[in-house]
RNA sequence: CGGGGAGUAGUUCAGAUGGCUAGAACGCUGCAUUUGGGAUGCAGAGGUCGCAGGUUCAAGUCCUGUCUCCCCGACCA
């Protein structure tokens, strides 16, 4: 194999990385982390409300996501279930004609005739597979408690997509679903994952801004559900925030009712907007009935399964953190979920020289988390704005200028504080890898 | 689904009242020069003007239909 030497930005040794910014980006996508992905390269619109993830969107995305698991792995199996779904398993639960955002697909279509004409559920939610899957592992009631997830690409038909990563019409989530023998086993799990939740944002960098929201329960339950809101001026949602209690409202539970019924004075809260990057539900029976979900207890009898589901999104989190980091050079990532830990900026002519064998000695060293910009027909300036617009945590400049000052000029995306030193002292410093 | 805006080069856009053999900037290709904050010069390539009908001697421009995108609202397990 020919060492990769193409005039681009490196990436993890890729012969071309693929990785590109653009200088133009039409002014008709108001939303900031529209803007900003497409222009640093992290996505391309394909529909409205679709977007696919290019060389660096699809890091980030793999980012946060491998994250989430490392959380929900502790409490549940990780599975991938079906993105098609039977029309009947809808029918079951009510849901076919009371859910407006679904997609329906047809296995008789315009191209193959030959199929039959089955219906399927283009997946905009899994409890519809979830439950009737767990009726082959809960027999008895030493199957549970019991718990999975999966993390996969989503479809609702949204009527307006919007706010670009922020609402679309085809998106990632991680859903949980939870099988308990009481109400009480199901609550202890609940907390568990709220908990679980908070230790997932504070990865993320989103803790001090993230909510415990209660929220309506949707068509799922008379209960509250609970959304985690992250503040955000772009967000969808007016949330009612009680800081002193560390809990927020949805505006759509605002009411007189539910004032009385919580022991709440909505009106002494602060109104902020938000996003709602997760969202937990209380099932109780609702699903666990029509499928006739029940377990065996220890004295014979036929119990039916207390459910929770458990949601998350993925790919809204990336906009959400691309919006709410950005500043006016371009996007900010968290650590965890940058694309890469360093990106080396190479000075040089014509990529014979020290800058250039300083740069690839770095490179080859860091591996895995390092970009290596190592054009030379693009001025340096240009190198250093895409470098701020991409949005890495460190920025590394190789340069005549920098071995003369003592090896690297190290500088963090978040701050005008440069530094000079040495490879070894880099890693000593700063670490090697995330 | 209601209201508003927009579809012209790879990208961002300009092309009142029909006359276009369709432009600019950026990007791209080649040569030379250039390298610390979005280079310089020279030479090039690149378009069924969203799609389908219609009016006209003549349509990017006018009419009808249709599709798509964006924004506001309604909706949003």
């Amino acid at each position: 194999m020919k060492e990769a030497s193409t005039d681009n930005i490196q990436f993890r040794n890729e012969f071309s990385s693929g990785i590109k910014t653009y200088q133009d980006v039409s002014k008709e996508q108001e939303s900031l982390n529209a803007q900003l992905l497409i222009k640093a390269g992290f996505i391309n619109p394909e529909l409205s409300g679709v977007y696919t993830y290019t060389r660096l969107g699809c890091e980030v995305l793999k980012n946060i996501e491998n994250l989430t698991r490392e959380h929900m792995s502790k409490w549940g199996g990780e599975i991938l279930m079906s993105s098609l779904q039977p029309v009947e398993s809808w029918e079951i639960t009510d849901r076919l004609e009371n859910m407006s955002s679904l997609f329906e697909a047809r296995g008789a279509n315009d191209i193959s005739r030959k199929l039959n004409s089955s219906r399927y559920i283009l997946g905009p939610t899994h409890e519809e597979i979830a439950t009737p899957l767990a009726k082959r592992y809960i027999k008895s009631y030493r199957d549970l408690p019991f718990a999975f997830y999966q993390i996969q690409t989503k479809f609702r038909n949204e009527a307006r997509p919007k706010s670009g990563l922020l609402r679309g019409r085809e998106f990632r989530m991680k859903d949980l679903y939870s099988f308990h023998a009481s109400e009480e086993d199901f609550l202890e799990f609940y907390e568990i994952m709220k908990k679980e939740y908070m230790l997932l944002f504070e990865d993320l960098g989103l803790a001090d801004d993230t909510f415990i929201t209660l929220a309506d329960g949707g068509n799922f339950t008379e209960k509250f559900s609970h959304e985690f809101q992250t503040l955000l001026p772009q967000g969808e949602d007016i949330i009612y925030l009680d800081r002193k209690n560390n809990i927020a409202y949805n505006k759509e539970i605002v009411n007189e009712e539910n004032a009385n019924r919580l022991g709440v004075n909505f009106d002494e809260l602060e109104q902020v907007t938000a996003s709602e990057v997760g969202n937990i539900f209380p099932l109780d029976f609702k699903y666990s009935q029509p499928f006739d979900l029940t377990y065996t207890t220890k004295e014979g009898d036929t119990k039916p399964i207390y459910m929770g589901c458990y949601g998350l999104g993925t790919s809204r989190l990336m906009g959400v953190i691309a919006e709410k980091f950005a500043d006016e050079k371009g996007l900010v990532w968290p650590e965890r979920i940058a694309p890469a830990k360093y990106h080396i900026v190479t000075v040089s002519k014509d990529n014979k020289d020290i800058a250039h064998e300083k740069s690839k000695e770095l490179f080859e060293v860091i591996g895995k988390d390092s970009l290596w910009d190592r054009r030379t027909k693009v001025t340096v300036g240009e190198k250093l704005n895409d470098a701020d617009l991409i949005g890495c945590p460190f920025r590394l400049v190789v340069s005549p200028k920098s071995i003369e000052n003592g090896g690297i000029e190290v500088k963090r995306r978040a701050s005008d504080v440069v530094e000079y030193m040495d490879m070894e002292e880099l890693f000593n410093k700063y670490g090697k890898t995330r």
